[in-house]
DNA sequence: TACAATACAAAACAGTTTGTTCGGTATACA
DNA sequence: TGTATACCGAACAAACTGTTTTGTATTGTA
């Protein structure tokens, strides 16, 4: 990759997180990111079509970084104790969404949590069905998935907003003792 | 109220709730519901600021019939059974908002959910506190909270997507029998 | 019935923001 | 060194918003 490109991209990137520190995503204009950024108009829209797809490649960065690093491979997995596994897998997740914890007050405040949450809960969904070994009949297998992944999103929600700090581990507790029975 | 402003008032709510059954809050412009509502552009802000001010006032209207339809009144109030009596009280909610579902799809799809979601989660959050009996000190009491309130607003939310329907008592089933231990 | 208040229509307006285009300049890479 | 290409900056059209103004129609009331 071109060298200038990269500068530029990852200009535009840090710009991108210092003004999701100060204010909600869909306050910021592709203008302030040009400013901040310190770059001409037509450069940014060289490598975004749109600012959606700017938070769209944010997302996929977190995302890469987060599962990858919290998740083994599928060769090592060990599927064993079901629930147990699910509460350190989701203290790893936790663990590395916390170093983002900046940028994600930004894209979780206002409307448009709705694209990362979107993206969050095909991987969770993912990770749960992996882990989930109670499907009961009583209710329907797509609603109970939706259910643990739903409530699971909206805690990483709660607590990225919570001023109040919690350990990674100690939410992953907290969200299993309201899931197992 | 002047009936010229009832007319028109009432002509600007059918257009918007005309316009939601096909497209998201958020792709909807003012310029649309005008049209739609075949009145002045004027007219339209003399009546509501914004757009946004349009869609809290059809909340409000909405959670005011739902949640005095499907709530008794304080004095006849029976807290005895929390979870059974929660149970039921949900069902009435569900029952409520099932008339409203048309609209709610635009409202609830698309990034615009979060204004419908924010009010909603007030009422419920009033409502669980009422009905929940079961703080254990285990968790945090706003994190219990927080999670009942949440994932309940997101089976609403999977409820009015879905296409193959379950009753207002079927869901309410579900939902609690994820909760209850 | 006549009058005063006010709700409405229509059109023009300024202000934002977006996304595109284009000619010229600077930089990277081979 | 040369060629490709990434960048700059300015100008542009387009969409949408919210305001203002002027004139008309309708309402509730004296």
């Amino acid at each position: 990759m071109d060298r200038r490109q990269k500068k530029t991209r990852d200009a535009i990137f840090a710009a991108f997180r210092k003004l999701l520190e100060r204010k909600p995503y869909e306050n910021i204009t592709v203008q302030e990111i040009i400013d901040e950024a310190d770059i001409g108009r037509s450069t940014f829209y060289a490598h975004f079509e749109t600012k959606d797809e700017l938070l769209r490649s944010m997302c996929t960065d977190i995302f890469h970084h987060v599962f990858n690093q919290a998740l083994p491979k599928e060769a090592e997995e060990d599927y064993s104790s079901g629930i147990r596994n699910l509460e350190l897998k989701l203290g790893h997740v936790l663990y590395h969404l916390d170093e983002h914890r900046s940028e994600l007050r930004g894209i979780l405040s206002g409307n448009s949590a709705r694209l990362f949450m979107s993206y969050f809960r095909n991987y969770l969904a993912d990770l749960f069905m992996r882990y989930t070994d109670d499907f009961s009949a009583d209710v329907p297998k797509d609603y109970l998935l939706n259910h643990r992944v739903g409530s699971f999103a909206e805690t990483v929600k709660w607590w990225i907003a919570e001023k109040k700090e919690y350990s990674p581990e100690e939410l992953a507790a907290f969200y299993i003792k309201l899931i197992e029975k």
